[in-house]
DNA sequence: ATATGCATGTCGCAC
DNA sequence: GTGCGACGTGCATAT
């Protein structure tokens, strides 16, 4: 086999050919792909057994670990990147063991039959951007900040104020204390705290009065009384808004205002 | 090709060919696996675009997809189960489009070209257990009451009493009521705060002295001091301890207990 | 190293 | 369906 071949696949290969190429993907950093029936266990955090069946095991160069089930968006088993695998032909089949330090973890999967084992040689460097985040949402109010309100002035964000962060404070056009919280979905009860708890520390700091913000494009059932009992407002957003709004702003104007972070 | 082997694999196919291969794949609610080179676009509760590269797309049975780096546990892009898959031939190469509504959100994976399609008919029943996790430290507690103290009896577990739920109540030798909040890892301000919220309602509610445990491996920086500020005891817990104690016990009595929930 | 909060979080459970 | 919290959460960031 060409050693630097993009591609290796064994079909239904003994378990002494599997391990062969599983060695060999280990010691290439390849991306590795195993099929078969196995059971698993796992002892760190906390402990699991997987009875056997049949799944597909892969391993990246970086040292990471799934186990997935034919169903499920999850992995049933995992180890995260920064592991050390090994594997051995065992009494009771072929096992891939892999340990990682911080936390002491691992992981093992033993194997009955493989179906298949392939061997990747991947390459990607391709960027990847994500849109209408939060922090995209924070953004857009900075740079644009009548999505809150008319007149809102922003003077900072991200900032700690004990107990917390506060996502943007600036004032308002009548030079009233405003507090932010921004929230990409939904907001809920625990959302509406969060800013509250930050009214009184602020209030005592800046000794003047204070308005708090809570920013989501929707809010939650029993939220809304809420804001009412606890003093708080609410702007409506939504994060693809927030998105658009960035999109159409040239990226340099954006840089410059957020290398002035105060 | 057999229709229903185990096992099907192409390796440097056509877009042509491949297409073939998925489309059945699809139709057969069988799992698989492309390595290639793609792009991937996704619209729904955010947007993003991940330039090409070479990376893996997995399509479960149960319509979940997952495209992966070669690097990283995570997936960049995916789709939890129920999306609707389509594969097609278009000018930039061979299309898989998923969509799924609630929430109404797609994916498009588009490849430039393919090392390998893999499609794969597993079956698994096999059981997944987990030990030391949060619930266990809760039956672990309520077999084992002296694992919090001496004397304690409990009454009720998981209980809503606004304004959220309550962990476990009992009450101690000397008939104190008994609020206990538990966590798997470190507690954190966090956990010393949800506890606390819950005193003052339910002191009011009973009537009588509130003693508010909390139960953790160990305690965060400054929790030890807000325990204190705040009025709220500390009981050192390990959530393998308590995986112990259930392995030790044997099902039956921890059975009728739990049907005993009141 | 620890702490804090976001995530296309996902998932399960109760109302 | 909505709400709420756990998760072996992972992850980035700031201290």
């Amino acid at each position: 086999m060409q050693e630097n071949k993009k591609l290796a696949v064994l079909t239904e290969p003994t378990l002494a050919e599997a391990a062969v190429l599983i060695e060999k993907a280990f010691a290439q950093r390849r991306t590795l792909i195993v099929a078969g029936n196995c059971h698993v266990h796992y002892v760190g955090r906390a402990r699991s057994t997987l009875e056997p069946g049949e799944r597909l095991l892969i391993i990246k160069s970086d040292g990471s670990l799934l186990v997935h089930r034919p169903v499920g968006y999850e992995p049933v088993n995992w180890q995260p990147a920064g592991s050390i695998f090994h594997v051995q032909i065992k009494e009771d089949g072929l096992e891939v063991y892999g340990v990682r330090q911080k936390p002491r973890e691992s992981v093992r999967v033993t194997f009955a039959g493989i179906y298949m084992v392939s061997s990747l040689n991947l390459s990607d460097s391709g960027d990847f951007l994500l849109h209408a985040s939060e922090e995209e949402m924070h953004r857009a109010i900075l740079l644009k900040p009548e999505l809150l309100e008319e007149g809102f002035k922003p003077i900072s964000w991200e900032k700690k104020v004990e107990p917390g962060f506060v996502d943007i404070y600036g004032e308002d056009k009548n030079g009233k204390f405003v507090i932010v919280e921004v929230k990409r979905k939904t907001a809920s009860k625990e959302a509406a705290l969060q800013l509250a708890k930050y009214v009184e520390p602020i209030k005592a700091k800046v000794n003047r009065e204070v308005r708090a913000v809570l920013v989501a494009p929707s809010l939650g059932k029993d939220v809304q009384r809420m804001l009412v009992t606890l003093g708080l407002e609410y702007k409506a957003l939504d994060p693809k808004v927030c998105a658009e709004v960035l999109k159409k702003s040239e990226n340099s104007k954006l840089e410059s205002f957020f290398n002035d972070k105060s």
